[in-house]
DNA sequence: ACTTCCCCCGAACGATCGTTCGGACGGGTG
DNA sequence: CACCCGTCCGAACGATCGTTCGGGGGAAGT
């Protein structure tokens, strides 16, 4: 690897650091200087803009967590264990790159013109693969539109709360959420009871 | 109503309304000026800095929705539909304050200080109310506090995709989503397809 | 008529923003 | 040696930021 793509790769990943702690844009170009080792005008060398950098972060984002999820779901033999694979990736993808997934998912709408058009067709790619994978599970179920969205919800929501040091590692996560998901709450582990409780109340 | 309060709303409200459109520190005030059609200085009258219409919007958000979700739970007889209550009057008031609670949502960690700890109070008031909720489900199922902030990430990254004059009206959606978490996506209805391809995998 | 008080604003404040400029430094290459 | 080129930066640019200042207008009270 040049050094020049080195020196670029440690500036993207203490910016996602910033971006991630602080929000895109109550993050000037002098934090991410300090933030980085960089000078302020030497970032300039790097990147065009303060929004390149945004992008360059969340378009390499991007491409790894979608190689990484064909990559996932190629190997798994039906259409509910390739969910479940997504669903495992997706998780613990974000959980061992929580600041460049905070910053995909949370400063979604900062970027304008071609490199928001880039990114908006990078996502359209992801969440068609997901819309895919729910629509081939057999049997009638939930709009696999509205579904995409509530279980992205479930998964991205968790730069807000989880602590991948904390008690819960990120595989337990993962199948936590995957379980959660595929089985639901209440009806996989005890539909009985919930029967009698809906018809009783 | 006395006038003043009456025009300290409509600010909230445009403000409320800006500050979702754009984001809060990419809003300026004289957005705010613009959109709300106070004069720049004259919104100082109403209020202290730009930080406390932000305060202003997530607290009173919060306190309706506080009284709202109690409200909801408290004339269903059992603890399911006591969830289910709280889930269809989260997404339903979600919709129905679009812009308030995605402000509330999206801006969670830019106030400081006294606002921000007061915020938070509201917030973990309301996070315990679900987590009381979910504990109060019979039978043995996922960890409540991950249940509670995977159903959370479900419900309010809906700010991200939902529009309620869209095809979904709100309550279907609600219920959509409280079908999804409770019932689980495949097992409830079809659990035994699950099974059989899960066993032939 | 005079005072009071709330409501309001044009204009300006100092600070900070993203970006640029002109040049310094150092290691190949001729 | 001179020359270039990739790397880097101190200093400054104009713009815009949140906020404040000093005062005007108009209704209410006396």
């Amino acid at each position: 690897m040049q050094p020049f793509d080195k020196r670029l790769d440690s500036l993207l990943a203490a910016a996602a650091k910033t971006f991630a702690e602080r929000g895109y844009h109550a993050t000037s170009m002098r934090d991410l200087a300090r933030a980085s080792g960089f000078s302020l005008a030497g970032m300039y060398h790097y990147v065009e803009s303060k929004q390149e950098l945004l992008f360059q972060i969340q378009d390499r984002c991007f491409v790894l967590v979608l190689e990484g999820a064909r990559a996932a779901v190629a190997t798994a033999p039906d259409p509910e264990s390739r969910l479940r694979a997504f669903i495992r990736h997706h998780v613990t993808f974000f959980a061992s790159h929580m600041a460049e997934m905070k910053v995909l998912a949370h400063e979604e709408d900062e970027l304008t013109g071609t490199m928001r058009a880039h990114v908006r067709r990078r996502k359209k790619e992801y969440v068609g693969l997901l819309t895919e994978l729910l629509t081939d599970v057999p049997g009638e179920h939930a709009d696999p539109h509205i579904a995409a969205y509530a279980l992205f919800g479930m998964m991205n929501w968790i730069y807000t709360w989880y602590h991948p040091a904390g008690p819960t590692p990120p595989a337990a996560l993962a199948d936590e959420l995957a379980s959660l998901f595929l089985d639901g709450y209440i009806a996989a582990h005890h539909a009985t009871p919930r029967l009698v409780a809906t018809l009783g109340g």
